[in-house]
DNA sequence: AAGATGTACAACCGCATGCGC
DNA sequence: GGCGCATGCGGTTGTACATCT
């Protein structure tokens, strides 16, 4: 069974050969791919369009960085995933000389597990049912999907780890809030968030009806803030309206990964 | 030494989307 | 708006190699 796309013509499949290779790369760069379905032709291969595209997106491509990842990209990973989930070629946007693919195996062979190690769930980075943080496992931060009052609504809550109290999990993964006070670090990652909702509101595709709902309810979460001293916990929710790459490039604008990754230093990521 | 099992990653498949007609 | 085609994406499978028994 070909693809759709050469089911007229007789295609290899499989492995690619070291002259196949030789053929795509001399092809490619004599006449450019503007059109995947006429390089088999031009590169004298038995090989539908499709394939040639992947072979040279994901192997031939002279920018490509070929090796493992380094601790720094596999934060950059865990982190925009957080946001992002599976969307690889989302996060592979943010590596560069890393494809979709590339994160993706790597996501599937070696960071999923290690999250499951540490009790986390790969899909939400919250704690795992019946999972219990070991002493090494730091939250600075979380995010999950949720339909809680919005609709595929992305829930992001934020603690504070930098205090010398035993942190409490309750059900969600989230840190009991009466355990914690916030530290100068966090203080200013809420600053950034802060700051990070006022561009929101400047977003043209906001429902203005949830949008006052969030307001109202940010209104009433910080007041009880105020009546229940220390401030311990900071949540906010993003209507299905804004886009991602608006939500990564607010996030990535702040403070947040930085403050993210000077706490995941007590985390022990060794591959 | 040889077969079984595990792991990493290359490649494939099907679906969604965009675009021109 | 409908259709066909090309491309992009994420999930899945296949395969080579490593490790274990």
């Amino acid at each position: 069974m070909g693809h759709h796309c050469c089911s007229k013509q007789k295609v290899k499949r499989g492995l690619w050969s070291p002259e196949e290779d030789e053929k795509l790369i001399k092809c490619i760069t004599t006449h450019g791919h503007a059109c995947w379905s006429s390089v088999p032709k031009q590169a004298g291969l038995q090989r539908c369009g499709k394939s040639c595209r992947l072979r040279w997106i994901n192997y031939l491509r002279p920018d490509l960085k070929r090796g493992s990842f380094t601790a720094q990209e596999e934060r950059i990973i865990i982190d925009v995933h957080r946001i992002v989930g599976n969307r690889w070629a989302q996060i592979a946007k943010h590596l560069p000389g890393r494809t979709d693919n590339e994160v993706k195996n790597f996501w599937n062979s070696c960071i999923k597990k290690k999250l499951i190690a540490q009790g986390l769930d790969p899909k939400t980075h919250n704690l795992l049912p019946n999972a219990r943080p070991s002493p090494s496992t730091v939250l600075p931060f979380t995010i999950s999907s949720s339909s809680n009052g919005f609709d595929q609504a992305a829930v992001m809550s934020f603690q504070d780890q930098t205090t010398n109290v035993s942190p409490v999990f309750d059900q969600t993964g989230f840190i009991d809030e009466a355990s914690y006070s916030w530290s100068p670090a966090v203080h200013d990652t809420l600053e950034a968030l802060n700051q990070t909702d006022q561009i929101m509101q400047e977003v043209p595709h906001v429902d203005q009806e949830k949008l006052q709902q969030l307001q109202l309810q940010q209104q009433q979460q910080q007041q009880q803030q105020q009546q229940q001293q220390p401030i311990v916990s900071h949540e906010m929710e993003f209507s299905e309206a804004f886009d991602l790459d608006f939500m990564e490039s607010a996030l990535s604008s702040s403070d947040v990964f930085c403050n993210a990754n000077s706490l995941d230093d007590h985390l022990n990521w060794g591959c």
